[in-house]
DNA sequence: GTGAAAGCGCTAACAA
DNA sequence: TTGTTAGCGCTTTCAC
């Protein structure tokens, strides 16, 4: 077989070898200028790239893997879904990856799919990764998984089960708690919980943030009512909650249960916000301008990743060093009209 | 050094060979079983299978992509968005890509970005893939890109650039299409159409959709509108519309846009549907449960992109045999409360 | 600063 | 049905 340095017909691709042949260098030469390594003259430098240029050479990435036994690439589990919040959330790992200087990699796993997350996190160990991380997971009750990569786990408990696992969160807690503290100082007297599926830990995180909120000024907590992050859901929670009736305000975890929730309650004969008032979570591209415009809280989805693929950059290339446990976020609360004081009796 | 089985300590990852002995059969056989090759006796099958698991091996992907050439592997190239409509599509290219045995590889693009879409799949050529997706792309006016692995777009004409490329839509002009006639159906006399952005083809393609609606019956064209896919942008032409009068009937290019057109029309002092009538595209979550709910067009997402992976994999696999040609999905008009036969003068 | 030699762990081609 | 022998194109180690 010939070799050419073209694309198209039977040409193979041109390798480090052919670029040291006509840069008149060693191969290993080579190999050291495109990994940046130091001790390569600035002259010796520009004639490799030159020739690299001209023969139109690539490094082969699985050789090089196979070589160096890491492979330079990350992979990310996520809960397949075009939620807003889900969704944000691989953009900014993606980003955060790319500037780590690793490739991204990625599993989605559907809710209740045969081998969930684990199944996940196992295809992306077949396929070798540097490290992975795992975003807005649920509780699947696993028993931990044993991982030889360092993971990420995006919005969830520490106790994740891997030895070598680090977090980061959005901070939900503080900002359901800000969310709900926003009603509570509009004067109502306590506020209901539209809660996301308890599976996942992005919900459960919500729902503690309220509850605390609500501890903190000795409120009473009325029963939470549980959807599945749908508008639907949302929807039937309005209708169960005006028919329950003593509902002034509202924190939904997030902002499709809030919409869902306004009509429901709207087609139940309650209007938003003169009688009740209702809270989102994420603000939506939308919300801003569905009627009434919806207050709610926005995520901090770059700066998590941005932090979190910090950490597991670190934990991958400096296993010793000590983690520097993340900061919470700065909360952003976003007030529109969906909220309003309590209406007098 | 010393290999061990096991994780942890200065463990090294069992090898093929390390199965092979203690199976007591070749290496080669090994690789043979692992990839599910014909010609191998039942019970040398288990007997290797049963190894492997007590050594807890995995087949080292690397090694395998330098010896064959091939990484199994494909990436995608994304819009850097949370937009419904591409965060949809990578789900089910993700799903297309698991289905058909290879793994995904995922980079963005802002629009904007220096590099752009050209870059990123750069990008993935460097990192090393059997072909590439790149989804939902905007015209960047680039050079044609010479690639020399088959390339996928999905929503583009098909002279993107490379010899290899094969298309598929998500019939985008026929929904537009369906869109517009529902409305002239309903009695309008035209229809106003608030585009996307040009440079984005799926924006192009709701244009062509709805020109051709309006060119089959003989009806004037009015001005276009653009805007940028955002509810504030469709609220600004809400505004706009509103002002210059005649309006009854609007096709927005996505839901985002006719959500914030509808509250637009509202602050105008139009109401929707007495005053305008108002079709959107996507069917995003909320679309049900806004006010009034929005009539929409649904993308088939999964099936575009279950057809167009079949496509790119036989491309890579059969490479000359003839691509098939993807048939246009069914129309799915979905009919809310935002559309009404137009006001009586 | 640069180069030579020895693998990394697998698949391909062929032989048995 | 199974085994043998060569690489795949890099990085690593060590020598110069």
């Amino acid at each position: 077989m010939t070799r050419v340095g073209a694309q198209g017909g039977g040409a193979t691709a041109p390798r480090a070898v052919d670029v040291a042949r006509l840069a008149g260098v060693s191969q290993k030469t080579v190999s050291r200028v495109f990994n940046g390594e130091r001790y390569v003259s600035e002259d010796v430098r520009r004639r490799v790239l030159e020739a690299a240029e001209g023969l139109g050479y690539r490094l082969n990435n699985a050789a090089r893997a196979l070589a160096s036994g890491r492979t330079r690439s990350i992979g990310v589990v996520t809960l397949g879904t075009a939620l807003y919040g889900p969704a944000s959330l691989l953009i900014g790992i993606e980003r955060a990856t790319r500037d780590a200087g690793y490739a991204l990699r990625v599993v989605n796993t559907l809710e209740g799919e045969p081998g969930g997350i684990a199944g996940a996190v196992e295809s992306l160990l077949d396929q070798g990764v540097d490290g992975i991380v795992v975003s807005e997971p649920i509780d699947e009750g696993t028993p931990s998984l044993s991982v030889d990569v360092p993971v990420l786990v995006l919005g969830a408990p520490a106790e994740f089960g891997s030895p070598r696992v680090v977090t980061a969160g959005v901070g939900a807690e503080s900002l359901a708690r800000a969310a709900t503290e926003h009603l509570l100082d509009l004067g109502h007297v306590t506020v209901h919980h539209l809660a996301g599926p308890q599976r996942w830990f992005a919900a459960r995180d919500r729902l503690i943030g309220w509850r605390a909120a609500l501890a903190a000024r000795d409120r009473r907590q009325p029963p939470v009512v549980e959807g599945d992050w749908s508008a639907a859901s949302g929807y039937a929670a309005g209708q169960e909650l005006a028919a329950a009736g003593e509902v002034t305000a509202v924190f939904a975890a997030n902002d499709d249960m809030a919409i869902g929730l306004i009509r429901g309650l709207a087609d139940a004969g309650l209007r938003v916000p003169e009688d009740v008032s209702v809270v989102g979570f994420d603000d939506i591209p939308v919300s801003a301008y569905v009627t009434p415009p919806l207050t709610t809280v926005r995520q901090p989805f770059d700066a998590v990743a941005q932090e979190g693929l910090r950490l597991l950059v670190q934990a991958i290339e400096k296993p010793d060093a000590e983690p520097a446990p993340a900061s919470d976020p700065p909360v952003d609360l976003v007030v529109r009209g969906s909220t309003a004081p309590p209406p007098v009796r």
